[in-house]
Formats: C-alpha cells, structure tokens, sequence
RNA sequence: GGAUCAGUAGCUCAGUGGUCAGAGCAGGGGACUCAUAAUCCCUUGGUCGGUGGUUCAAGCCCACCCUGAUCCA
C-alpha cells in the first residue's frame, strides 16, 4: 500500500495569554490524529506556530516596559514547554514572527496585488491621540447603542449580545488609556472575496463539515465584504512591501503561519516547501475551532488559490470545551490553565479524558470533573492498567520472569480483538476517538472476565506452566491494547514497548504473537486521580483570579490608610449610632440575597430604578430603589444585592414594591448597593 | 433581533421510523484476593425538554414553545 503524504496543522495559540483547557481539546485532538498517522506507516507532518503579532501584543509588551520580541519570545519558552508536557508530538513548532513568513506573506500579498485583486478603501476608524494609534473593536469601550449598557468593548455587547462597529458606541473611550478617540479616515487595503463566490461556495461543501459550510454559506444571500487586510502603524507585524507605515493585520501571516512552519522544517531535511505543499499526492488538514471557521474556510482558500498555491484538503472544526457543563468560569474555578492543571493532575489522564469524549464533531464537549476521576480511575487504572499490573508481576513472581506459549481460550480472545482492529483505526481515521476507546475498554473488559475466570492465583499453587500460558494470553491482550492507545497514551506505550522489551509499537505490530520472551520488571503505568487533587486545581484556578483583585484591593488600603494618617481628626461616624436592640429584634429583619434579573429606569421618577429580583422563589420580585442617581440600570443587571425581604408591600405611584435594597449613603449623598463578597445562592438569608 | 447546534437514567453518552429505549460510571447486594481498596457476578434507576401534528407505528419526521451553548464577518 503506498504510504499517505499529510501535512496536518493546528491553529496557531495567540502568544498573549496562557494556554488552557480549552486550548487541548485542539491540540490534543490533532496529535492523536497525526500519531495515529504515523503509526499507519504514513507519512505525516505536524507543524504549529505561536501567532505573534497584532496590537493586543504590542500594546501589553508597552505596559511591560519592553519589546514586543521579548514578549513573544519569553512566550514562546513557556508554551513549548506545556507542550512538551503535554505530550505533544510537533515535528516543530515556531513563530510567525520568522524570516520565512515575512518572505511568504509578501509574496502571497505581491502576487494578489499583480492580478488585481487587492483593492483600496478609505475607512472610518477610531484613533486615541495620547495612545497614538488606531483602535481596534476590544480596544475600544463605551456606552451600547442598543440597550445603552456602560463599559462595553467595541464589537459587541455582553450585556444585550448586540453586535456592531466601535464607531458606533456612545461615549466611546480608549480602553488602554481611557482617553476619548476622535473619528479618523484612513485608506486600507482589501482583498476582495464577492469574485470568488462561485469558488468558496463549491470549495465550502467540498472541504469542511455540513454543519460549517451551512454556516457559513448564509453569508452567501448578500454581496461577500471584503476583507481587511491591513493596519496602519504603530503596528507589531510585518510591514506591507510598497505602501508607508502599513502592516499586514495579523490574521493574514498567522495561517501563512502553516506554510513558514511547515518551510523551516523542509529546509532542515534538505526539502522545499513546495515538496510538500505543492505535491499533488500531499494531504493537507487543518484542525481549527469554530469561532476561526471563516478565515480558514473563506479568506484562506480563497488566498491560497489566486496566489497559486493548493487549498487544504479539508478543515476539521471542533466545537469549544464546557467545564461541568458550563462555560469555563473563572469566578468557580473552572477556567484551568495548562499550567495549573500540570501542577495538580498528569497530562496523560488528561489526554485519555479527552480521548474518551472526541468524536469528530462540531459540537461543544464537556470535561465534566467529575467523570474525569471516573474515567481514569475505572476506566484506564482500574480495567485496562490493571491486567499488565496483575499479569506482569504474577510472571515475575511465580514463572520466572518469562513469557509462554498462550493457552486456548486467551489466544481466541486475542484472535477476536485482533478482528476489531480495522474498526478501531477507522475510528481514529475519522477522529472518531471515543469509539476507539470503547472498543479498548470492551476488550479489557473481556480480558479481565477471562482472567478472572482462569483463576491464575490458584491455578499457579498446581500448574505453573498452565499460570505461564494465561498469564502470556493477558499480556498479549494488554499490548494489544497499549498499541491501540499509543496515539493517545505515547509515554505510557514507550513504557510497555519497555515492559515486553521491545522497539517503538505501529500497528502492524498488533498482528504479531509475544510469546518465549522475558518481561520486564513492572512499573506504574498511570495514577489514579485522588479527587482531592482536582478539588485542590479548582481552588487554585480561582486563587489565580483573587490575587489579582486582591492587589488592587491591597492598594486603595493602603491609599486608605494614608489618607487616615493625614485627617486623624475625623472619626465620628457620618450619622448618629442608632439605639442598641436586642438579636430578637435584629432576627425579625428577613435579610436575603437578591440576583438582579432585570433593571429599568422609571419613566416619572428621576430618583427610581425598577428592579426585577431573584430571590430563589418561585416567582421574582418587583422592587422600586430610589438609587438611580448612583447607578445606571445596565450596571446592576447580572448584579447580587442584599434586600429587606419581609417588609410589608408598598404600593406605589409606580406599582407595588415587595422589599428594599440595602445600600449605604456616602458623604457627597450617593449610593453604595451592598453585595455579597462571592457570588452566592438567590435566597440565602443573611444571619 | 436573526441563525446554527444540543436537550435520552444521578453523571457522561449510544441509539438507519419497527419487539420491552441501551452502555459505562456512580448507587445497592454478593464473590474473590493475583492486582494501584483494583477485578468478577447480580441488581435499582427513564413521562427520551414541553405541546400539538404526520404515520399502522415517533426518542427519531413536521410545527410551535422552553432551556443551554455558539455565531452574526
């Protein structure tokens, strides 16, 4: 069979940030794949890259006080790291910010630009003059022109889910500075995409998912928009050959990424690019994530095909991880970088978890932390580990050390497994992981039947060369089963290449019998998660996001304590002590805590805000606060306050109101609405 | 606001319109002791999100609704 050509990728980790859980399922993913490849005797290459450019890099290398390359590269140490850690096999991982891309992105824009194909357009941009640059939408904050909400960044609103140009925002204001941007006009270039419809539209159907392409086709109903391809300066990319002060924006280098990655490792090995890219017998996948569908599957296509190179083979989407069924929340503890969950947990639980969950397709996957610890603990420990942990030291203990020759049953078991092995490697070839992992866990469900059945721990006290040939048939059934997890579990398979003492396991090698041969001494083959451990990764996940609001905190103390120092004078309370009660009379106030579901101001009433409060009964409540000059009704919504919940109804000009909002008066007469440190249950009564 | 996807046992998920809706884990009971308190046997859990419709037959098809996730360049 002749051997497969693939070039396979995965999208390129932003070198601003910390990678994270979310991050894996990706990369994960990929390097099962691309193992699995490779153990099928093809010929694969897995390139990836840090994207390094753009203006949030630029930007935070400026409050650091230091270059943009210090940034990236003090990034790039960190994050090849967690890969290694990780188990990820790159045959190489690099930089967009490398002479090779810098080559390529000028040669694919040069080559648009010769056909005609690159247009010029005069744009309406934000520009804040202290900073000196224009704004981009998340750079840029102010009030939503939809529901008004305060604080919103420049392209969309969390608050109503609006989605629109930072031009449009009321009051904007630059988010680095807070200064107020002025509108400017500055010529772009575009690269056209309405031409190619024809194209992308045939492309799309051909390339990628239906559920994807369906998406992505209900642009298709209006003229495609071009797209923006560069940024004036300051600009942390490359610069555009020909124009002044222009950059390309960052979303056109970093898939040409792909291609300088994929270069840089040619050239190691005496090739070309255009060895591989171009080869009409190469493969090329890209594994990206949802939200990065249209520039992998419009703009990127469409580039590639008018620059004159090949277009991917195909786009493999994956949906986003959900942790315990929710969005990944930083506030609970579920947002976990890699680096953090390193700490507490292995990498290859982790990769098995993930195994487990994987079919290939679209949709959101959930790590749900409790049957991670499951998982791994029955699963892999408890079924799989543990027939080469009872087989291999019963062998050393009681026979010598050394393998046999199977006994009947042990070799028909083998024999049916070794049947479902084309199922397994067309599962993985359709990414399909966690039908290969149930296949392996019905296999060693099988085996620990048969074992279990043979009764070894008896049978050796009479016949040990009867124990040796069950012993020899469990072994095999449990290397059968390391080979088929190798893609997933590479060191624990480098550990049992070691066990049977032999050279690193394709999957030709599962065809083959060990038997007569010495073992090994056996050594853990993979931990069981003590769930204390994942309870410790949580509460250190959200002890990350304390120390950061504690060091702001830490600062208006000690402003506080300055101000104390200078004014000693002053130190009567603002209002008269109230007169001393009894607990029996504070217990007959019913102080519960209120989730804000909606606010609204009262038309009529300059002083009131409507309230609509969760207190965790069946039905909200209706409550009129007179804290409207302290708070906009946007700030409050998704809020939790503290309300009085058993004062009497007040009928009002405005309606009834079922309670009161407590909130403290400051000396200048505003409002300060008090809630609960952390975010707590609706209805829980303050004692 | 428009759209896409999802909703099946306590949890995670299977389930080409056709017998009584399945698996693993967790829970309960028993067996065993070689093994990382692992394994093996038996077992309790379900208005298949809701309402209507199509059909001899609906978890599956259609409509509307509810909930969640995501996208709107």
């Amino acid at each position: 069979m002749d051997k497969r050509k693939i070039i396979v990728t995965s999208a390129l980790p932003y070198a601003n940030g910390a990678l994270h859980l979310g991050h894996l399922v990706e990369y994960l993913q990929t390097d099962f794949w691309v193992r699995y490849q490779r153990m099928m005797g093809n010929d694969c290459v897995y390139v990836c890259a840090d994207d390094t450019h753009g203006t949030p890099i630029m930007i935070r290398a400026r409050k650091e006080g230091i270059t943009p390359e210090a940034l990236i590269n003090r990034s790039y140490r960190a994050r090849v790291r967690e890969f290694d850690a990780f188990e990820m096999g790159f045959d190489l991982y690099g930089s967009t910010n490398c002479d090779e891309n810098r080559a390529l992105s000028e040669s694919i824009y040069l080559k648009l630009k010769e056909k005609g194909l690159i247009s010029r357009r005069s744009v309406d941009q934000l520009y804040c003059d202290s900073c000196g640059m224009f704004l981009p939408g998340r750079f840029v904050k102010g009030t939503c022109p939809k529901c008004g909400a305060k604080d919103q960044y420049g392209d969309g609103c969390e608050v109503c889910n609006a989605t629109y140009n930072a031009g449009e925002l009321l009051e904007p204001y630059c988010a680095v500075c807070g200064g107020k941007p002025s509108m400017r006009q500055s010529e772009q270039l575009f690269f056209e995409l309405e031409p190619f419809r024809a194209f992308l539209r045939e492309w799309l159907s051909a390339h990628t998912d239906a559920a994807t392409a369906g998406k992505l086709l209900e642009w298709f109903n209006e003229p495609l928009r071009g797209w923006n391809i560069s940024r004036d300066k300051p600009y942390f990319g490359f610069a555009i050959p020909g124009e002044k002060d222009k950059f390309f924006y960052v979303w056109l280098d970093a898939p040409v990424g792909y291609m300088a990655t994929l270069e840089r490792w040619a050239k190691a090995r005496g090739q070309t690019l255009q060895d591989w890219w171009q080869d009409p017998k190469a493969e090329i996948y890209h594994f990206i994530g949802k939200d990065i569908v249209r520039f992998h599957c419009l703009f990127w296509p469409a580039l590639l095909e008018n620059a004159g190179w090949r277009t991917p083979t195909q786009v493999f989407v994956h949906g986003f991880l959900q942790v315990n069924g929710e969005k990944m929340s930083k506030s609970k503890g579920t947002f976990i970088s890699a680096a953090t969950y390193l700490k507490h947990l292995p990498a290859q639980s982790l990769r098995f978890y993930y195994a487990c969950k994987l079919n290939g397709s679209v949709d959101d996957m959930d790590l749900n932390l409790q049957d991670f610890v499951g998982r791994v603990n029955s699963d892999l420990v408890g079924k799989i580990t543990n027939l080469a942990s009872r087989g291999a030291q019963m062998i050393n203990k009681s026979c010598g050390g050394r393998l046999g020759a199977m006994d009947a049953e042990s070799r028909a078991l083998l024999t049916e497994c070794r049947a479902q092995l084309s199922e397994v490697l067309e599962a993985y070839e359709r990414r399909d992981f966690c039908r290969a992992m149930v296949i392996v866990r019905e296999w060693a469900d099988r085996a620990n039947q048969l074992f279990d059945a043979k009764m070894p721990w008896k049978l050796v006290k009479e016949d040990v060369e009867a124990t040796r040939a069950v012993l020899t048939g469990t072994l095999n059934l449990f290397r059968l089963m390391a080979i088929v997890l190798k893609p997933v579990l590479p060191v624990y398979a480098a550990k049992v290449e070691t066990l049977f003492g032999e050279a690193p396991y394709a999957f030709a090698d599962a065809a083959r019998d060990v038997e007569g041969t010495p073992i090994g001494a056996y050594e853990h083959l993979a931990a069981r998660i003590d769930p204390k451990a994942v309870e410790a990764m949580v509460e250190a996940s959200k002890e990350s996001l304390k120390t950061a609001s504690k060091t702001l905190a830490e600062k208006d103390i000690k402003k506080g304590i300055r101000q104390l120092a200078t004014k000693p004078a002053e130190v009567a309370f603002p209002e008269p002590l109230a007169e001393t009660i009894g607990i029996e009379d504070f217990a007959k106030v019913d102080l519960r805590v209120a989730s804000v579901l909606a606010a609204e101001a009262v038309e009529g009433s300059d002083k009131l805000l409507r309230l609509t409060l969760d207190v965790g009964e069946a039905r909200p409540r209706t409550v009129f606060a007179g804290i409207r000059k302290s708070y906009a009704p946007e700030a409050l919504v998704g809020q939790q306050v503290v309300m009085v919940a058993n004062l009497a109804p007040r009928k009002m000009r405005f309606g009834v109101s079922e309670g009161m909002v407590v909130a403290s008066t400051d000396p200048d007469g505003s409002f300060r609405v008090m809630q609960p440190l952390t975010p707590t249950a609706p209805g829980a009564r303050l004692h």
